[in-house]
DNA sequence: CAAGTCAATCACAAACAATCATTTTCGATC
DNA sequence: GATCGAAAATGATTGTTTGTGATTGACTTG
């Protein structure tokens, strides 16, 4: 077995397991152990693994939670208060008791927030929204059953049969990439697989969205502006977005921020 | 067991109860006091945790943990030294890159410790230990769908047609409320409820249950004993129940705990 | 004071780095 | 296209380093 093919292999394995012995990567090649450390040293100093004590290690190994005790901390910080303004916003159209289905995202992770002092009976496919509410609200709460993506902080399912299919709600809340006069966007297939799964589960559709993403473009659409029932953004938006959704007929609400110094608030 | 892998397990612990003793931890890794105390030091100086006084403490101190601590950490303190070697013993049975069923409890929940060095796909209906996994170990989490509920910390479908349905394991692990004659017995209907919907998706069935439950015995049976395949308890169990355990066609394994003549001292 | 906890030390084992002999690879030459 | 020789790679051996567990004695806490 030539050395690049040892290095694939070991790289193959520390991925796999995130940690691996040097015995183990012999039985793996069939090397002597004085290779496969040597072999550990290259793919250390060319920053392919990281060299430890008894063997190697994955260094994109994240400490496990990208979501521990600071939910999308990285992301939250963009344009947190606008977010916040919209979520609240989101929240005051949901009656006490009423069904909704909130997806997952960041900007829909700010409702749990206004949903501490309210009862509802919340679906989501988001763990770290179930798990905020769970422990800091007392709403009912519904998950949907799948495979947990620990990336995109999202469970998935890849069959049609699960609960999802037997929830429905009057409102369904979600997030976006971008959004163009073709719909919503999204970066990443598997959220438009969470999301799809959704949609049509709920009498009215309402999309949070910051007003940065209208400007923003992504390579995959979710679905057409049509679908939309209300769009919720904060005053950031210009007055030509603003005529492209009403003529989708698309109900806009736009929540004022303090970002926007004028004299008394607008309504 | 490497360095890497005692510093997971002694995360994770720390993590689930928010502080833990150094005897703790070396019964948990098979290490001695000696090393546990330089594995805490070097977590110390990392910032991983809180070095304290007999023991390791959680740095992310939780104010106040509305679930995940609470039903748990009162039930969990009585017989945890026996739970954990069970567990322990449970997690020994499956080789990496399995599929499995944890049913939620408190016996089965201390089987995410040994978890934190392994890696399998992990089916689970409590929300808790899917909580853990997610956050402390690299274990692919697959979740039911349903309603979750607070009190049992777990949840559940009302529907058949869920993704349990399309899970099949190689094992089932669940706990229970008593064992005798006529079967595994629980108390609560809707844990019965939840249980039965796992039952059968696994080839073998396999009961973790400390020697106090042949003592017990409750209103609703769960399942017979020609169902179990194999029981984990701890050496408390008594002749008599072994050979019943045994007539059933059972396969029995008995860990051994340090406190075997101690009788009745929990805290 | 007693029980428990901790740091220091030492012996031992495992993991490692360095060295050297052997094998393999590759290119130049015939 | 085959052969030879240099260079690189490999595996075994060596001594060195590091981690581990037990023991001891000092310390803290109740």
């Amino acid at each position: 077995m030539h050395e690049i093919d040892r290095h694939r292999v070991i790289l193959s394995a520390v991925q796999d397991r995130s940690v691996v012995t040097v015995p183990d990567l012999c039985a793996l090649t069939g090397a002597s152990e004085a290779t496969i450390r040597r072999d550990i040293n290259t793919l250390d100093e060319t920053q392919k693994l990281k060299r430890v004590r008894g063997g190697a290690e994955a260094l994109t190994t994240k400490p496990f939670a990208g979501l521990a005790g600071l939910p999308f901390s990285y992301n939250e910080t963009l344009h947190i208060a606008e977010k916040q303004a919209i979520a609240a916003a989101a929240v005051e159209l949901c009656a006490d008791g009423e069904p909704i289905i909130i997806n997952g995202g960041t900007t829909t992770f700010q409702m749990v927030h206004p949903l501490a002092t309210r009862q509802l009976q919340v679906f989501t496919n988001s763990f770290p929204i179930a798990e905020h509410l769970l422990k800091n609200t007392h709403n009912t709460i519904l998950l949907s059953g799948g495979v947990i993506y620990r990336e995109q902080n999202i469970i998935l399912s890849p069959f049609d049969n699960d609960v999802t299919r037997n929830f429905y709600a009057k409102r369904m809340f979600m997030g976006a990439q971008g959004i163009g006069p073709l719909g919503l966007m999204e970066q990443d297939p598997l959220l438009i697989q969470a999301e799809q799964k959704l949609i049509g589960q709920a009498e009215e559709l309402v999309v949070l969205a910051d007003s940065s993403k209208f400007a923003n473009r992504s390579s995959l659409v979710l679905c057409p502006l049509t679908e939309i029932t209300t769009i919720i953004t904060d005053d950031g938006i210009d007055d030509r977005t603003a005529a492209m959704l009403d003529a989708a007929d698309i109900n806009l609400i736009v929540v004022p921020t303090s970002a926007a110094q004028k004299s008394g608030t607008a309504s």
